[in-house]
DNA sequence: CGGGAGCTTGAGGAGGATCAAATCATGTGG
DNA sequence: CCACATGATTTGATCCTCCTCAAGCTCCCG
């Protein structure tokens, strides 16, 4: 139970025009009178690692968009056994349940400090149809995403599944990516915590990966492909 | 591989005012003008057990609703590992993905002769305001049963997934379900078919389920919950 | 009746779970 | 600034589940 603070700070307004991802958000294709109408409400949440930002039966008030950081989202069995379902990165959209449904339906826990953008449900009621197209695809990005946590992390030996995440966490290109808690890394590939410490011990061992800091990796791309396929060396 | 015919018989049109289910599909809140208006180019697929409804990276031209059987949701690794994402039975609906996008996402097989209703995007198109809600209805459903699978068919021993099918296959209250063929189980559970045979072979053994006919299941609900939670008897 | 596909069962071994302990980080107060 | 407490990570040893390879069985269909 990492039972860190369950919320993180709050501060004014948050300035969508001049957002850095703006065009990865919802409001991707709202005109600059759009953006004035809604200027109001929105705000900016910081969260820091382990912080909560909303939990699973809630009642739904909001959507948050993702600006930095990696989220997780959590559900858990009748047995209590927790379970993540997917992770939420930058441009990403959390609680869109909320649109169709009246409560979260996962406990929403930043992996790394995150800063998020939360709308306000009453936003998104009063423009439904300008962002209707937009929402879909968010939907569109979800469903695709938790087919591929079955496909890719869900299934073959720990080895292929800890290669395939070290694959997701970050484009091919990108030099480094940052991991997280091995007990949050085996939640996910569905594997024990020590398994999943003690695959990621070995491929520090073999150079499939190198922690330059703390939980920061850098990767031999090829070679995991090769693991995250099947074959063994 | 199963290898069915790639595709049923497709006959005349669809009543979609009589139909059965009517209160379950997309059209749910439509009114009898919106119905006659869009009563033209519906038709009727009808689908042998093995039999393809689409395959994954073809065009998306429609939508599907199911009306009766049920139809796996397959996807694959890149090392050809076939695994099923999503079931899909009465009411569910298919290929939701070509609302957003070109192309399907999975390849769609029936697993019971399935009789599924197929509804052109152009139609969709044409009257998107209203069927919007509806639309974002059937999205979220789509992700709550994938996030579902993930939590209940892909976490725990064998025996929890096998409990966890039966349970999910049909509500508590109706007396059967019906199965299907070992190696699909597998792909669903994530694990071997000769693991699935033996399970649920001692899952009959030990009266959990009983066989009243090929496939069709009867089953002790209490006990398969206890198995469920990781209670071993 | 024979062939084939899917299901069941068996034996053996490997991978991962479990239980337990040691080591390593992190932050705290002296 | 250092010693210590705390929690996370790593590692070890053992056991059990599930995978693998293989054979027999059942049911259906030609």
């Amino acid at each position: 139970m990492t039972d860190g603070m369950n919320q993180g700070t709050t501060r004014g307004q948050s300035a969508c025009e001049q957002c850095r991802i703006q065009d990865r958000v919802l409001f991707a294709d709202l005109d600059a009178g759009d953006f004035s109408a809604l200027a109001g409400p929105i705000d900016d949440v910081e969260l820091p690692p382990g912080g909560t930002l909303y939990h699973a039966g809630q009642p739904a008030t909001a959507l948050y968009t993702v600006r930095t950081g990696v989220i997780k989202l959590e559900q858990y069995l009748a047995d209590g056994t927790r379970r993540i379902v997917g992770l939420a990165s930058q441009g990403d959209l959390l609680g869109l349940e909320g649109t169709v449904a009246e409560t979260y339906e996962h406990t929403a826990i930043a992996l790394h400090p995150a800063s998020v953008c939360r709308i306000p449900k009453t936003i998104i009621d009063g423009m439904e149809p300008k962002l209707n197209r937009q929402i879909m695809r968010k939907w569109h990005d979800s469903a695709r995403k938790a087919h591929a946590c079955i496909r890719d992390l869900g299934t073959g030996h720990a080895r292929q599944r800890v290669a395939r995440l070290f694959l997701v966490l970050a484009p091919p290109s990108t030099p480094r990516c940052r991991l997280f808690g091995r007990e949050d890394v085996g939640a996910l590939l569905g594997v024990t915590t020590e398994t999943a410490s003690r695959t990621i011990a070995e491929f520090k061992r073999h150079g499939l990966v190198a922690e330059v800091a703390t939980n920061v990796f850098t990767r031999d791309i090829a070679a995991l492909e090769r693991i995250a396929a099947g074959d063994e060396g």
